[in-house]
Order: C-alpha cells, then structure tokens, then sequence
RNA sequence: GUCCCCAUCGUCUAGUCGGCCUAGGACACAGCCCUUUCAAGGCUGCGACACGGGUUCGAAUCCCGUUGGGGACGCCA
C-alpha cells in the first residue's frame, strides 16, 4: 500500500482564511492519521495578483495554527520549466493545439451563446487549425475528449458524473506562454505523488477536466474528496463583508488556534455529540468520508465559546504564554514587574472569552489605569465609601502576610466592624483598585496587584472621593 | 441561462443496513438556583425532519417530482 499524500495549495493573492484553514486543517489531519505527509504548495502562477506578503501571511498562519507540513512549501513559479515541457509534450501527441482566439472574438462567442441560453463553452473553431495566424501570439488548449463521460468516486460526495460533451477545450497556456492553474495542478499532483486531493467544493467542477489532462499524460488520477464551502450567516459565500475571516485576524483578536481548529474540524464533520477535539483526537478520529455533503454557516458565538472553553480548560501555562503575547502588545511587559501571567490567567479565565478581553481587564494589574469607568466610580466612589477604604489601608498597611486567605479575612471583618453588607466594602475597594467594577473576586485582586499598589490606589481613590463637589 | 451539488431546531450537528425517534446533544435565547462584582457552574424551558407524491406492515432514513439554497461556466486560482 502506498503512503497516504495529502496537500494544501493555496494562491498567494491575500490572507489565509477560515476555509483554506479548514481545508488545510482536513488535508493535515488526514494524513497525520494515516501516518502520511502533508505538502505545502503555493500557487503562484498568476504573477499579477501574487504576493510576497501574502506568502508571508499563509506561512504565519499555518504556523500558529500548528499545522505542519512534511515537504514545502513548493512554488509553481520555480516550476514554470516543466510546466513547458507538460505542455510541449501535450502539443506533440497531438492533446493540445494552439489556438489563435481574440479575447473580443471568445466574449462575442460567450455572449451568443448566452443569448441562445447556452452554457457558455469554447467551440473549438481553432481545433483543427494548421496555419498559424501571422502576428498573434497563440494559446494552447487542450483537446478534450468529446464524448463519454468522466466518473468521479468523491470521497465526501459520492459517484458524480459529468459528460464531456458538457465540458470545452480549455487554455492551458497563456499567449505568454506561462500555465494556467488547471495544467499547473495536474501537473503538481502528478509529480508530488499525491494520492487524495482534498479541496473546496468550488472545485469540483474543475475536477473532470484535470481528470482529463491526467489521463490524456497517460496518469491514474488521485482519490478526490471536495467539502462543501463555509457560508456566511445569510448563506452566501463567507467574505470580509460576514466579519472577519483570515486567520491572523482571528489570533489578534485574541483566539486561540486549538479553538479555531476544534471550530472548523466540527463544521460538516460530527463525532457523535462530542463537542471538544484535541488534536491528538481529532486525528484519531476525524474521517474525510465522514465529512457532511451540505454547506455549514460561520457562527460566530459558537467559535467564541469554544474560545471560551479553551481559556478556562486548557492547560494554564499554555493559556499564559499566549496572554503575554497579548499584553505584550498592550506594551505590556510582565517580565518587568507585575504578577506572573499565570497567575493572571487563573484569576481571570471564567471571565474573559477572549485572550484581548483577558489582557485589557488585567492591564491594571501591571500599570496604572487612566481614569475610572464613570459609572463604577459614580456608584462606589462616595462619601460613604472613605470609612472603609481608610480602614482598609490601615489594615493592609500592617498586615504581614499578603496572601489571599487574610486579606480576605480583612475585608470580612471590616464590613462586620463597620456594620455594612460585604459589597459596600468590595464593591468601592474593587473600584480602587482596577478602576472598574468588575476583577477577579478581591481578595485575588488584592494578592496579585500587591501591596504597593494597593495602597497608592486606595490614596488616589481617598483622594478622589474628597476632591469630588 | 446551462451543468454540478445540497436540504433535521435560528446556527453546528446526532440519527449504524427503514422500526428502539413521543427526533438526541452543543451554541444562542428565556427563566430559576448559587453569588462580595463580573463570570463560571447547576437546573428548566423554547425550538427542526422544506413541500408533494410514491415504495413498505412501518420512512427523518429508499425512489420521483416541486420548491429553496450553493457552486461552476476567465489568457483567476
């Protein structure tokens, strides 16, 4: 049995989105489980379009999404010689031809056809051509066959069949003479030996054409498994107008890359009702022929709880390296000072679904805050509110040992001396402290923000409330 | 328009070869409980087999049609 090769090749012309992730993320999967390799190929024969940034970008994001690959990445524009040579090769044996077709002569034809309510299709008129046309550069097609029938056995979708009289000669080499993308394709798969072609669903009509070409170079095609596409939440095409959608997106908006990937694996694909995959699961037991034939929906709120879970589930150190990615780019540096950001994560993970909400709601823990959230300082920062915050401070001014247990101890016995609900006390010294109403339970708050801190900040709130009118 | 594909709660889905489905789980939403903030957590509720014909003792599950949706029809990939 030959080795199972899977790849993911995606065209440089901008970010990585979610469905070429989740595209990647199937190609990775299956040949991981399978104990295969997974090939990156960028496809960059369009040299209008393709970027180096976005190369930059696909490489990142497959990076922080873990998804490794075996061989790679590959570019089609270092590969142009053989692509030549496929061509040339086609030429010869009489599968392709030149033809000779103006772009105003192919739309005229396109619109007729329209017009009769046709499908649209090249009418071969070059075909059989022997002389060239003097001073125009000429295309080379591919001599499609003309009858019978291309089968296609899809791994996801089942038995498809498409008449080749339904299908034209199509271009494969521009008058420049550079490849299109279907020559370039078969030609890669060919030659990277890969045995599953696992792509968007928007490609299954390209796949009896590339099956042709296959065949045509005297190739066995590889198995095909095309899943449906990701839909926006008014069922179109998901794009930058449904939100956001490339991945470096995503991590700067403070996701994790295993809810990400937990998120995309359970869209078109169910492993009974289990809703959390780690990786390790995920290629145990995710199947290619599992996956669902009808299109999903982005939802957003699913993918956040997921996040959400991740944050409160995962393992605390490796939540921690992430948030300081995150406060780093805050210009927080918690090597600077501060409490370490593991501590921080374990006092803040049911609250926050986002890396950034965790960061901006613990930035006061590493630096003073501007000013206080209005409505928390109109509600806790009053008058009736100095006599305990100035017990407070003579009590944590004296106490030995600045640890959760007896800070809390000092917050109970304060409301209790001063004859008031707990919260009048918590509430006023929640807002000194973070400038909002909402942090960790205090006495948590208290420990990380240390004592330093925590005296400046029942000053500067002392004094505010005196300095109010 | 032509070709290809799809069709279970608002969304993601479970539903082994038709019976155990008065259709299960998750997200979201609503309510209650817990509670020193916000959360987290617990419980309850709301909510679907697109429609019409068949086949069968019996269909969400099989067949046909209708409707609806998506994709492809480039010297883009």
């Amino acid at each position: 049995m030959t080795t199972v090769r899977t790849r993911f090749a995606p065209s440089p012309t901008g970010y990585l989105h979610i469905g070429g992730a989740r595209t990647a993320l199937f190609n990775w999967l299956y040949a991981r489980r399978h104990g295969g390799q997974f090939i990156l190929r960028i496809e960059d024969t369009d040299r209008e379009r393709s970027t180096r940034e976005s190369v930059n970008a696909i490489l990142e994001s497959m990076a922080w999404l873990g998804l490794d690959y075996d061989e790679g990445p590959y570019f089609q524009s270092d590969r142009f010689p053989r692509y030549r040579q496929v061509i040339q090769q086609l030429l010869d044996a009489g599968k392709a031809y030149y033809c000779y077709c103006s772009k105003e002569e192919l739309d005229a034809l396109r619109q007729e056809q329209m017009a009769r309510k046709q499908k649209p299709r090249y009418d071969g008129r070059c075909r059989n051509r022997t002389e060239p046309k003097p001073g125009v550069e000429p295309v080379v097609r591919f001599r499609n066959p003309e009858s019978g029938a291309v089968v296609i056995d899809d791994l996801v979708r089942g038995r498809v069949v498409f008449q080749n009289e339904e299908l034209d000669d199509l271009i494969i080499a521009r008058s420049d003479g550079t490849p299109t993308y279907n020559l370039t394709v078969v030609v890669d798969d060919l030659d990277m030996q890969l045995t599953h072609v696992i792509r968007g669903d928007d490609h299954l009509n390209n796949t009896p054409r590339q099956i042709n070409i296959m065949r045509a170079l005297g190739a066995e095609p590889p198995q095909f498994a095309h899943v449906p596409m990701i839909l926006g939440e008014d069922g179109s095409r998901l794009s930058k107008r449904h939100g956001a959608v490339s991945v470096l997106e995503y991590r700067d908006q403070g996701y994790l890359p295993e809810a990400l990937l937990n998120y995309l694996v359970r869209l078109g694909w169910a492993y009974g009702d289990k809703e959390i995959f780690s990786m390790d699961e995920m290629i145990e037991l995710f199947d290619i022929k599992d996956v669902n034939k009808s299109a999903s929906t982005f939802n957003p709120d699913k993918l956040l709880w997921l996040n959400h879970h991740y944050i409160m589930h995962d393992d605390p150190l490796h939540i921690a390296h992430h948030l300081r990615w995150h406060l780093g780019r805050l210009d927080i540096d918690p090597a600077e000072g501060g409490p370490d950001p593991l501590l921080v994560v374990l006092a803040q993970r049911e609250r926050c679904k986002t890396l950034v909400e965790m960061a901006q709601s613990s930035a006061f823990f590493y630096r003073d805050f501007e000013e206080y959230d209005l409505k928390a300082a109109k509600k806790n920062l009053k008058p009736e509110a100095l006599a305990p915050l100035k017990k407070l401070y003579e009590q944590f001014k004296a106490i030995e040992e600045w640890e959760p247990e007896p800070l809390h101890q000092i917050v109970i016995d304060t409301a209790g001396t001063l004859g008031l609900k707990l919260g009048k006390v918590a509430q006023p010294l929640r807002v000194a402290l973070s400038g909002t109403s909402v942090s960790p339970p205090i006495d948590v708050t208290l420990h990380l923000l240390g004592r330093e801190k925590t005296l400046e900040r029942i000053q500067r709130a002392i004094q505010f409330i005196e300095g109010r009118d």
